[in-house]
DNA sequence: GCCGTCACCTGTGGGC
DNA sequence: TGCCCACAGGTGACGG
């Protein structure tokens, strides 16, 4: 599942082969990939040359001459560079036809990645993208500790809200939960500034470290498409033994979540 | 305003 | 072996 690390490691992996390229034609295949009207998301950008990809939270922004479009990878999107002559796959919804006869391609399995034309001005001052926190990078304990300090949340809801602080799914909230030692049903508000500098520090951590997974093991594009290998390092998620006393790890449900934990290492603590 | 639930989707795996 | 169903999960919409 794509969180912060893995978008940024699309990010950067995908800079090296699109910059300064045009996008000569696309093809939209599913149109409920596209928000708003896959027509005008056509016209707008066909002819138009990628000249950076940003990125905020889980969002990739594409910025063109003229225009940008967001793209959000949800569960299973993923992007494949391939050549034109490769047949269209049964999951690829969008292609972007650019030079040297080759394609960017949208995958999805699960059709829930979406993308948007935006503002290529102002787009951090527009929804969806107003409507997120700062990343850990961002935010300071004191910020972090008066957002928490006001939400009644379980610790792992609140870490999955992205008003609160963007870039962290489920599978980095179960382990930074279990890097913290605490039970991620704890209520957010009950955790002491100093509990909260150790969030954001651990937070810092977990993503830094994965961003560095991914960008070591994510030489070229290869049949699977760009993708991270951070779940390689994980240590309670969808994991049947505890790294660390070696109990069975719990799974229960945190608002309908999946959530994993060591109920022998990890506990309410303040 | 806050919180909980559900829909969107399809592949996978377990149970029968 | 084949069928059925629950489950996975990020986000937005909706209702209480």
């Amino acid at each position: 599942m794509p969180e912060l690390p893995e978008v940024e490691t699309v990010r950067r992996t995908l800079k090296n082969f699109i910059i300064n390229r045009p996008l000569l034609d696309i093809d939209i295949y599913y149109d409920r990939i596209i928000q708003g009207d896959p027509v005008t998301f056509q016209k707008a950008l066909q002819g138009e040359t990628i000249i950076d990809i940003d990125r905020v939270g889980k969002y990739l922004i594409f910025l063109c001459q003229h225009h940008a479009f967001i793209s959000h990878l949800r569960m299973e999107g993923k992007f494949h560079i391939v050549s034109s002559d490769e047949p269209i796959s049964k999951h690829t919804h969008v292609v972007f036809h650019m030079d040297h006869h080759e394609d960017l391609r949208y995958l999805d399995t699960r059709k829930f990645g979406r993308m948007e034309l935006i503002d290529p001005l102002h787009y951090k001052e527009l929804p969806p993208l107003n409507k997120l926190g700062p990343e850990p990078f961002e935010i300071t304990t004191e910020a972090l500790y008066q957002r928490l300090h006001h939400c009644s949340l379980p610790l792992k809801t609140a870490l999955l809200d992205q008003s609160i602080m963007c870039g962290i799914g489920n599978i980095y909230a179960n382990e930074i939960c279990f890097y913290m030692r605490i039970d991620p049903r704890t209520r957010a508000s009950r955790l002491s500034q100093k509990r909260v500098d150790e969030l954001r520090r651990v937070s810092i951590d977990v993503l830094n470290r994965a961003i560095e997974q991914g960008g070591t093991t994510i030489h070229s594009f290869d049949a699977n498409g760009i993708h991270g290998l951070f779940q390689v390092e994980l240590n309670v998620h969808g994991q049947k033994e505890c790294p660390i006393c070696h109990q069975p790890i719990k799974k229960v449900m945190v608002q309908n979540r999946g959530t994993y934990f060591c109920p022998h290492c990890q506990k309410k603590r303040y």
